[in-house]
Formats: structure tokens, C-alpha cells, sequence
DNA sequence: ATTTAAACGAGACGGTACGTCACGTCTTAGT
DNA sequence: ACTAAGACGTGACGTACCGTCTCGTTTAAAT
């Protein structure tokens, strides 16, 4: 958390950016999409509210912003196999989302996109270009790449469905989907 | 929309609840969440705030109730194969939540479930709940109730994520997930 | 406390009514004109709203009649000298205020009469006859009834500010103001 | 009637505060208490309740308020005896309670002084101020200080009297209290 | 002896106001 | 020019009480 920041003049100050993000992304790993509001954002960061509205022009640009962070950091190895590969992908998913605050980010963005359509777009033109990688990734096993971007869509779906009702796949459960998956394009 | 209506007596008047309900699924299909205030649905329904308050504690459980009260509805007809079932069920889904308020209030109801645990809890049970249903039929015809219960669940899943996305897939779409699900369990 | 009553059939209820007016005032003793609302009067009094209104039309109206209850209590004895009388009107009315509910009664109906005419006419009539009595017993030890008058008007008056204000004369307070009316109609 | 106001920075607005003052104090003129709520004070004043709130804590604070800005105007002139310094000041209150808001205003401050011990406070706080100036005056002509706090003490309380029941006295009733007071304490 | 009619406790009804919270906008004072 | 701070109007939150209405029960009075 931030400590009292001032001004450094006629330009944007980089450590009020970053005390913003931060708050915001902590909020929503705390206490998820209900206590992230733009006061607690501010009040956190020691930031001043107008501060905020500069840079993002409402509460769903910031959440969006926050979301935005987390893509660096969405990355999982290759196997070698593309049952290896289909299986990690779902593994790791989990893995990220409950390791790190993306968990309650996502599900923060899927929820503000069923209100918001911006939130809505971004979401989806950040899902079509992850899945386009994942896609991608599980055709170089010599998949059909129409059959890999379903299997991607659908696993990517799956995970979603666990992450929004609140559970989470054992290994056995990842091991029968990538099954049903592999066999189901086979 | 609602005439003011009297009081029955010492008894909950069902013309209230059915107004209140009315006015709330309403809201909720032609603004979604944002839209879906406790304030708002009392002005559509001509009732009284404190009236909404006395049978709903809060704006989730209304919520909650809308969502209730469309199971009634979900139901879609038997083919008589396993292929024809799978595909109808993941068809009707759509249709269902297209053609009728199902869409918006759905949608509503998982957005509000990922801030609102009480919310989590009675949409995941409801699922629960249908998923038996559905995978009691496709085991109907010979297959293993866990494979069942798997391709229900992948399934929902993929449905929920088109829904969330403001996706709807074509006719061909839905075909290949029936084939990749009942190929990848068969 | 009035446990509950049933009907007495088609005719009222002595018990409710006397429930009700005893609920009523001692509400007004304990929590002044603030905790006296209908619905916390039912409620003590174990009565329906309904029978309340249907025998006092409103909460003035209710409240005027727990403060006419209060007037058979309000007399005092004679000394046989108009000091002695003017002297023992005034003390005995802060003995009365102050050793019943009368003074929270007084002081709210007071405090009702500034918004509600019904309660001001009221108070003002009930004053008027009170202060007929009073002044003719002043009159009885050879003072002008209209100087009988105009000091009883002033020892009440001055009786209500100290009142209002919270506060009470002592004996040595009294004794100055009987002297100086009596003194000044001399 | 004020028109919208935007905020002039972090710090006071005087014209909402003047906006709502008046506001407040129209209303007791036009209304009395009756109709003297926060949400009333804001539509009238076209200014947001948490604007209220944030600068009077209720709704017996706004009061308070506006009766405290009574205070400038409460003056009266010297006269040069006591008989006319004391007939003028009962006569100046009259007056001033009937051509200004001042009358309804402390007849609804005197109202919420038997409900609420805040209010009660205040304005015994401010009577004591006010009585101290008054028999200073009177004290001015000879008169010994604790007669002349008796006869101010006495003044006021008629006063409020008359004021409490509607009632306002004629000059030969003002001139009869006066000679009353002066013979009482001579 | 039976029926009628009104009073009873209970509590739901549509409203209004309460006092609180967050929204997104605006201006100040300082760096 | 950019910062922290915080006031502004708007509008929803969930609660209390208003005065009205109907329910089903009870019982005295009228048949």
C-alpha cells in the first residue's frame, strides 16, 4: 500500500499509477467485486478520486485495467504431448487463478460483463486472443485447428463454469475432460 | 402492471407477489443487473418498498426468486437417441434463454453469485439439481452415469461461457459438441 | 400489561381500551412523545392496530385522551390566604408533574399542539377551564377576577417555561414569584 | 430558490449552505415542524441529502441551525424607563415571533426540545443567554439583579405561553403584565 | 336456540422519511 | 500540469411508522 504521494509537477506521477493498480487488484483479491469501489480504491492508494477518473474513466476501465495486468503473468509450459498440453492448460488454469489474484479478477470481469458492455467486449476480445495462442499451441500435435479451437473453447468453458460456481477440479476430474476431449476430436 | 392493491388481510396477497415478481423478471430482461433495483421494482409494481422487504430480506434473494420461478419452463422434449439428446438439450438451452427472460436473469444471477455467496450457493445447487436430470436422461440410453454426468457438465459449461460472452453458437456448432462429447465418452 | 382479550362480541371492550390508554401513557412517562407511536402502543397493550383507530382516529386524537385522564387527578387543597393558595397552586403543579406521568403528558401535548390544531384547540380549551377554576379561587380572598386572572395566566405561563426547559423551581423561587404577583396586583 | 450548485472545491459551499438554511427555515415559516424534513430541506434547497447531512448531523441540528440564525435579529431599542424598557421588550417579542419565521421557528424549536435532550440543551443555553443581556437592561434602571432576572425569567415565560397556544396579547394586556411585574418587584 | 353484527388480535398493504453509501464531477491549494 | 483532498447532486440501500384494509374468531343482542 502506498504511502503519501505528491505531486512531481506537470506529469503523470508512475508511483500513484502503480499504488492505484495495486489497491484496486488487492481489493478485488480481498473482498472481490463488492468492496472494489473507486473510494476504496482511492482511500487504499492515498490516491485522490479524480486522480483515478483521469487515467480510467470509470469504475469498469479500472477493473478492466486491473484485469489487464494479469496477462504477463498467464503462461504454462510446453509437454510435448498434446495430452500433456491439453491437460496442463486446464491444470494450470486453476493453478493461476487460485494462486494469484486472478481468480477473483476473473470472475470480477465476468460478472461486471454481464452489466457492462465494454467490459463485456474487452472480455471477450482478451478471450478470443488467449484462446487463438491456446489454440495454436495444441495444433502444433497435428490437431485440425477447428478442432482445436473447440477443444480450447470448450475446455476454457469448463474451467469457467468450476471457477463461477465456486469449485475447483481434482486431477482425476482434468485427466476424464482432457480424455473426453483428445477421444472426442480423435 | 399492477392497479394499487389493498391489503387481504393478515395474509400475503398473492396479486402483490405476482407483481412484485412481474415487475423484478421484467427489469431484469429489458435492463439487466443495473437495472434491477429494489427501488425500480417497486415503482413497476406499484408496491411499497417495505412490502418487497417483508418476503424478499434483500435484493439477491428477489433475484434469486425471479431465477426460481423459471424452472418451471426449462423442459425440452425427448428424441429417443442419445446424439438427439445431447444436441436438443444444449439447442433448448439457447432457445430458452433467448426466446423468453431466462437469458438476462441467468446471467444476472451468476454475475451476482460471484460478489454474493448466499447467491453462489442457490445457483450452484440449482445446477446440481438439473444436471441430475439431464444426465439421468442421457444415461437413459446405456451410458455410464459418471460419463453422463461429465458430458452434462461440459456441456452446461460451454452453454454458460457463450452466454456470458454474448455468444450463441449455429446449429453446426452445437453438432460438433454433441460429436466431440459423445465420441470422447463413447 | 393487558394479556390478550378476545372480543366481548358487539361491543367495545373495556379492558382494551383501558389497556391501551395505560400503555399509552406510560410510554409517554417512560420514553416522552418520541416512543410514542400507534405501533408500539399496540404493541404493548398486546392490541390490534385497528382497535386503536377505531376509537381514537389518530395519534393526537389518542394523545389528548391519555391527557384527559390525567384531569381528575389535578387538584389541590385550599389554604384559607390567597398567598397561601397562588403559592400552593404553583408548587403543587411541579409536585404533580413531576410525581406522575403528567409532565411527560403535559410536555407532549404541548410539543403536539405546535404541529397539529386539533391538539392545539385542545390544550388551549382545556387551559381556558382550568384557568377559570383557578382564578376563581384566587378571587375568593377579595382579588378582582380579571387580576385574579392575569396571575394565574402568569403562574401557569411561568409554570410551562420551566417546564419546557427542563428545569424546577425551589421554594424560595416560588415564594418570589407568588410575592411579586401578589404584590404587583395589590 | 437556489438553482443546481456544483462544488467549488474541497472545502464549504456557502451558497448551498445558504440554499439549505433557507430552505429549512421557509419551511418552518410556511409548514412548522410538520413539515420540516431533511428530504423536504433538499428538494427545496435543490441540494443532495448527504450535503445535509455531512454539515448537520440530523434533522434537530438543522433546526437548531436555523434557529440560531435568529439571533442577529432578536434586538429592541432602549426606552429610557423600566416600565417602557419592560413593555417593550414583551411587545418587541410578539413582533418578532409574528413577523418574521421566528415565531413558527421556536415554537418548533420548544417542540423538539421535549423530544430530543440535544435540542432542550440548546435552547435553555440560549434562553439563559438571552435572559442574562435582558436583565442587565432592566437592572440598568435600578433594579436589583435577581428582581430584575424574576421579572425577565417571567416576561419570557408568558411569552412563550401566549406564543405555545396561539394566543398573542393586546397592548392593555402587555401594559397590564408590565405594571404587574414593576409593582410586583418595587 | 339460532342467527346476526360488531369488536377483537393479527398483520399485510402502499406510502413517506429516515440516515448511510458510492457514484462520477468539480474546484481548491500545493508541488 | 498534475497531485491529494474533499465537497457537490444523484439515487439506491434497508428500516420505522403512518393510517387503511381484510382475515378468522369470539360473543352479546336480536330473532
Amino acid at each position: 500500500m502506498a504511502q503519501a504521494r505528491k505531486s512531481i509537477g506537470a506529469q503523470r506521477n508512475p508511483a500513484s499509477e502503480k499504488a492505484i493498480l495495486d489497491a484496486a487488484r488487492d481489493l478485488l483479491a480481498e473482498q472481490g467485486l463488492a468492496g472494489f469501489s473507486i473510494e476504496a480504491v482511492a482511500r487504499r492508494a492515498r490516491a485522490g478520486k479524480p486522480t483515478i477518473y483521469r487515467w480510467w474513466p470509470d469504475r469498469t476501465r479500472l477493473l478492466l485495467a486491473v484485469y489487464a495486468g494479469l496477462k504477463d503473468e498467464m503462461v504454462h509450459p510446453e509437454t510435448g504431448t498434446l495430452e500433456g498440453d491439453v491437460r496442463g492448460f486446464i491444470a494450470h488454469l486453476f493453478e493461476f487463478w487460485s494462486g494469484t489474484p486472478a481468480g477473483p479478477v476473473i470472475r470480477s470481469v465476468i460478472a461486471e460483463a454481464q452489466t457492462n458492455a465494454e467490459a463485456s467486449a474487452a472480455f471477450l476480445a482478451f478471450h478470443r486472443e488467449r484462446n487463438a495462442e491456446t489454440s495454436a499451441r495444441f495444433a502444433r500435435h497435428g490437431l485440425a485447428l477447428d478442432k482445436a479451437q473447440a477443444i480450447a473453447e470448450i475446455a476454457v468453458s469448463y474451467a469457467w463454469g468450476q471457477l463461477l460456481t465456486g469449485r475447483r477440479p481434482n486431477d482425476a476430474q482434468i485427466a476424464r475432460l482432457t480424455e473426453i476431449l483428445i477421444r472426442g476430436v480423435g
